[in-house]
DNA sequence: AGCATTCTCTGACTTTAGTCAGACAAATCA
DNA sequence: TGATTTGTCTGACTAAAGTCAGAGAATGCT
């Protein structure tokens, strides 16, 4: 049996051999590649993609990534304007033949799948379709960035928010967050707290408080994870990074607090080695209180 | 829930963005990437790489191979001589300065995908391993490539002697091939006959002969599926190519023969829609028999 | 208001990658 | 044995990719 390691090893090997290098030659065709990501990137982004972004995601020299909008400008497949918010920045779109274009490539990479799938049975296709659904949300969840951001900043207020609305769903009696946001805004910060943040290709995967209780002893707030990540152990590596980031800030013993209709959450901490402890705190909504010492 | 095609994009895009950029970011450190490249594939076939074997597996213009490969001769990492057995071909072998670069590429590209793995708890690596395992298999069985060769050739008699060595494992009786192998080079061939081999990246993956018993029968011979390769639904798919090569050469129905100890095979025949018949011929070591008209 | 920063763009390159034609030697086929 | 084919190499290119410095406008910060 081959180590995970190897195994992604062997892996990465034979997709990019198959299917990686077919990519490429169906992609490019007529147009050189640079070009062609260029436009599917574009093509792929609702409401134009902003010149700032394109470079981070396909990792391009500015001067060379101006140039390939240039071409494509010229060739009258991207139209350029400025950002409305930000006069700086500049943003493309596709023009109709851009997106006619676009639409070329976008079968030919459906056909290219389609290859691979084809031979297949329908009960093999089923299971490919299955494995790499998998594949992709471990090795999504594996290159998840977790940051600390600050909570009163529009990111940390929006995840805020999707934490808030999941509770008043998920309560029987609903959920008034009250002045709640605005409060973790002051606590959920240095010196003695932090919100983090992760994000995979700029959308919040999931978020988490440390905030301080006194006597070296931390609370964990307003950990959640969204949908589109259950299931790929991503709460419990927020777990991990808040109970890190309470011990570098200096605390012993961590805290928190749960309703007893977030089965999966409580699982959860008492698998990460949390024990039932009394109230500690009147929160209305808490039913069950958990402590662990760092 | 997304089609087959659909994941297969989804997690394609996933895939390269995270894996395959840093791939190449990593192999291509001092060096640019077709050297590494060619420099990893050299170092990783025993005994020495026959330039024309590199172009066929990289995908290079003769001209633009031959440049590299000077090179990577002038840096001191590869040593090309004749091959002893065709003094057309040359072949590239690693100095020892070349071997301890490729070492380093390789630590690089377990480096990386330790990156990957790492931040997954055991039990996640175990499941992406496991996702990963099964996509690739069923990948490289859906991209492999059947078609006819000689059964008297070099690699056709070699996939034959493979199929005799494990019925010979298999049998309780052991198998007694005789001249079988001379004889099938002269039926399993054209006009009334044929010899398929499957093959991926060079490596025979599983093989099927058909033969003319007349009256517009045909007789499925010498099936058999490389060890590597069970689990892939290659069998039923080497079944299908040959029932549709006998269909070409004018036949309207197949049989088959098998013993009653290669129950995978008799699964697969009943799965693929042949019923048992009445024995047809005088094999010693047959214990059922199957058609399918066509 | 002034200074540092951010963002995009142009100019002036260098490196890689890739193509095509043709030379030459060795092997294969008829 | 002579004509073909195969395999490698060089020459002479073109195209694509990528780098680096710096200009100029817009914004953010204090």
């Amino acid at each position: 049996m081959l180590s995970a390691v190897e195994t992604l090893r062997h892996f990465n090997r034979a997709w990019s051999q198959r299917v990686g290098v077919l990519d490429e030659s169906f992609l490019g065709s007529g147009r050189p590649l640079g070009p062609s990501r260029l436009l599917f990137e574009i093509g792929s982004t609702p409401g134009g993609a902003v010149v700032r972004d394109l470079r981070d995601r396909l990792g391009l020299d500015s001067g060379h990534l101006s140039r390939l909008l240039r071409r494509l400008e010229s060739e009258g497949l991207v139209a350029m304007e400025p950002d409305p918010h930000d006069a700086r920045r500049r943003v493309a779109t596709l023009t109709p033949d851009g997106r006619a274009t676009w639409s070329e490539l976008e079968d030919r990479s459906d056909e290219l799948a389609r290859q691979i799938v084809e031979p297949l049975t329908e009960r093999q296709g089923t299971r490919l379709a299955e494995a790499l659904a998998t594949a992709e949300l471990l090795v999504r969840a594996a290159t998840v960035d977790i940051s600390p951001v600050d909570p009163a900043s529009p990111e940390g207020q929006s995840a805020m928010a999707s934490y808030f609305a999941e509770i008043d769903r998920r309560l029987e009696s609903g959920f008034d967050a009250g002045d709640a946001s605005a409060s973790d805004a002051a606590t959920l910060r240095a010196p003695y707290g932090v919100f983090l943040l992760a994000r995979s290709e700029g959308r919040t995967a999931a978020c988490g408080g440390v905030r301080d209780l006194g006597d070296g002893i931390a609370e964990i707030k307003r950990m959640w994870v969204s949908e589109d990540w259950r299931g790929a152990g991503l709460g419990g590596r927020m777990l991990r990074e808040l109970e890190a980031s309470a011990r570098d800030l200096g605390h012993t013993t961590v805290r928190l607090d749960t309703n007893g209709t977030l089965v999966e959450a409580i699982a959860m901490y008492d698998r990460a080695g949390y024990s039932r402890i009394e109230r500690y705190n009147d929160n209305p909504y808490a039913q069950a209180w958990f402590e662990k010492r760092l």
